[in-house]
DNA sequence: CGTATATGGTTAATAGACTTGACAAAACAA
DNA sequence: TTGTTTTGTCAAGTCTATTAACCATATACG
């Protein structure tokens, strides 16, 4: 089951307490004390015990009869939604992002904006703090009320520092001590992770990934990053820089990217190089009318835009979309033969168009993976869509957050 | 610490008994009960409990008095060496090897033969039928003194049939039943897995990656293949074949490989890619002398002899190692980024080169990978040599026959 | 040398988590 | 209705680990 990162490491203890609110957490429609009790391996009177400690501690309540069984219908179990609030942030490469849920992960309110990263951690995180201020100040409440907040960044954290280290598309951001700053901000539980990590665990939770022991979530933004979830635990390698996929080599001498290499997978198939693309495309179109060609100043062509054009029909987004795919698969192959998941998640701006942008990859996958690896794998988009790094964020927070409340 | 895979799972009950028994078994010159008590947070009353129960059974006995530390000098503990034998099988592409040792892994005896795995199932496992028995007379043993046997085979091992699945190099084997089979044979506790994975399980118990928690073992024998190790646990993906690396994509119209495909890496810096290479040389120098062509017949020319004659000093033979740890280290950077394993261990025949095929390596890493992959990974070779995936199955064995032992 | 202080290991009493086995509650099937 | 099945609870007992005391053995220092 879910185990959640490092930071509060009391949760060693009573670990079979933390292990049935977990499941109470991430079962869909939620689960009765039997079902605990076959899933923990343990007798119906221990899970007796535990959940009357939850109880009473309002951290879970009993919901709805269950289904049918043939003999005593179930009490179905679930997170207790009242009694505290905790807030998801998605900073992105373009964006900021926010949620608002209660305990139960159900979104009260939703604020996102363009921002660049690029502008650096000041700013950025000024901005993230108005923003945050503007989100409590729609619920009617304030900081005092806040459990826990998670955060997503788009480079690979060392979790000890709580800082990001030499993140390609985040220049001025190397080192900068995120987390305390944010603390010192707001004075409350901070969780800082990569948002491609987020997204898996955003994904498994409430997405398309849902219940599944091996996951790969790629996130295609401007930037390219892959989390890797095993058995509900982001894998983070030695040194927390485990995912990051943008600049794995694809093309020996190909186009040059934000890292300094050549060939990147990112300067191919991300955010940018689409973007880039469709602008050239459109320079070169000799003022052909095209859905694209009608984006007024040509170079404020965005992936998104190039993604809406796709969807829309004009074939020369279409075309940038499939071959940014394409590259996409090849990289693709290659982490199934490494890693070998039982499902990939495609999320981002891009894998929105479906279809289109995955039909390449799957096809890379069927031809070029081994069958030991290809069988049985499946591949698909996200289904929060936008949400699906700052729906991790919530978990985070909500991990934390009922971490606190249940050691009381 | 090393927990083993499923095959035992009432492992799960006593749990702390087990993670004592294995720190016992990996801290080299053994471990005092105090250390116990501080690596598992238990205080040392119950190591004590713990401690004596393993004693009175056997399993572990007190070796010598530990360092001095300013105070009464702790009791070092061992594991007991007498009292059974365990067997460790390394079938490769090329050859099968096997182990004999005492419940410490202290060698005994020790076969190897050159043999074709491409021979198929049947013949390759009667004749490691015959030279088990073999080993066994040499020390005047039979099956019933025999614990455990750990077997190790090049194709991707999935655990519940006991069989491989499409491995390229080994045709004829898809789905045999492996595990069945020798079980018929030798009516013992059998451990299957992929020689790669052995391979980093035993560097990581007995050789170069000792204690490393984030270990990637990367084999380079006749094939490629690559065992990852995530805190002494091996990491065998959704379906067991993860670490496949032999099969991903360097060349895009490069040289077909086994698979089918074009341009594998294992086409390009594998055991019989190197020795085609080296062929091809020796037949195009027009009869100048050097050490590869005074092999005869040519076609015999092995990776072995290549490296060898590299060692030796021939320039052609270096140029051919030299340009397979080049193609080498372009997928050891994309799997550093996905990874970011702490420590690379390279094995196999090519490996006992050295530096002459370490150094493109750790090139490539330093110059491609991301600094915060980069920093702090040490690239070496395999201190076990040709017995890292032989004691890794004596490991699994071992394992084995210790659960038996302390469960009894 | 004797004494203070630190570490290593054991013991007995105690606390907490889980199991066992019995039983009531709530459903279905005849 | 009665019998069967499943869910949930209760009380007694078991097992594991903790606490706190103790002895054993080392160093440091006057």
């Amino acid at each position: 089951m879910y185990q959640p990162n490092g930071l509060y490491p009391e949760l060693k203890k009573n670990s079979n307490k933390h292990t049935v609110l977990n499941l109470v957490r991430f079962t869909p429609g939620g689960i009765s004390r039997a079902d605990l009790a076959r899933h923990l391996g343990l007798s119906r009177a221990a899970i007796t015990a535990i959940v009357n400690d939850l109880l009473v501690n309002e951290l879970v309540r009993e919901t709805v009869d269950g289904p049918i069984t043939g003999g005593r219908r179930p009490k179905m179990l679930g997170i207790n939604p009242s009694g505290g609030y905790v807030i998801g942030v998605d900073i992105g490469a373009t964006h900021i992002g926010l949620l608002l849920t209660n305990l139960s992960a159900q979104v009260l309110h939703e604020i996102e904006i363009p921002f660049q990263v690029s502008l650096g951690p000041v700013a950025c995180l000024a901005k993230t703090d108005d923003l945050l201020r503007e989100l409590l100040a729609k619920a009617d409440l304030t900081l005092d009320d806040v459990d826990a907040i998670g955060v997503g960044i788009p480079g690979p954290v060392v979790e000890e520092a709580g800082a990001v280290i030499a993140p390609p598309i985040m220049p001025g951001w190397d080192h900068f001590p995120i987390q305390t700053h944010l603390h010192k901000l707001w004075n409350c539980p901070i969780s800082l992770n990569n948002d491609a990590e987020l997204g898996a665990i955003g994904e498994w939770a409430y997405g398309a990934g849902r219940g599944e022991d091996h996951l790969l979530y790629i996130k295609v933004g401007y930037g390219i990053g892959a989390g890797l979830l095993i058995e509900g635990s982001i894998y983070r390698g030695a040194t927390g820089s485990a995912g990051e996929i943008g600049h794995i080599t694809i093309v020996d001498q190909g186009p040059i990217c934000t890292c300094g290499n050549r060939g990147c997978l990112e300067a191919l198939a991300g955010g940018r190089a689409i973007a880039e693309q469709a602008q050239l495309a459109v320079k070169n179109s000799n003022g052909r009318r095209t859905r694209l060609s009608q984006i007024d100043p040509v170079e404020s062509i965005s992936s998104y835009d190039v993604a809406s054009a796709a969807r829309r029909g004009d074939l020369k987004a279409q075309e940038i979309i499939a071959e940014a795919g394409n590259y996409l698969g090849i990289a693709i192959v290659n982490l199934i033969n490494v890693v070998n998941p039982g499902m990939i998640v495609i999320g981002g701006g891009v894998a929105q168009n479906g279809d289109l942008f995955l039909e390449p990859i799957r096809r890379s996958a069927n031809e070029r993976s081994l069958p030991a690896a290809a069988q049985n794998l499946r591949i698909t988009a996200a289904t929060l869509e936008r949400r699906s790094t700052s729906m991790g964020a919530i978990v985070q927070a909500l991990t934390i957050a009922l971490a606190k409340k249940s050691n009381q």
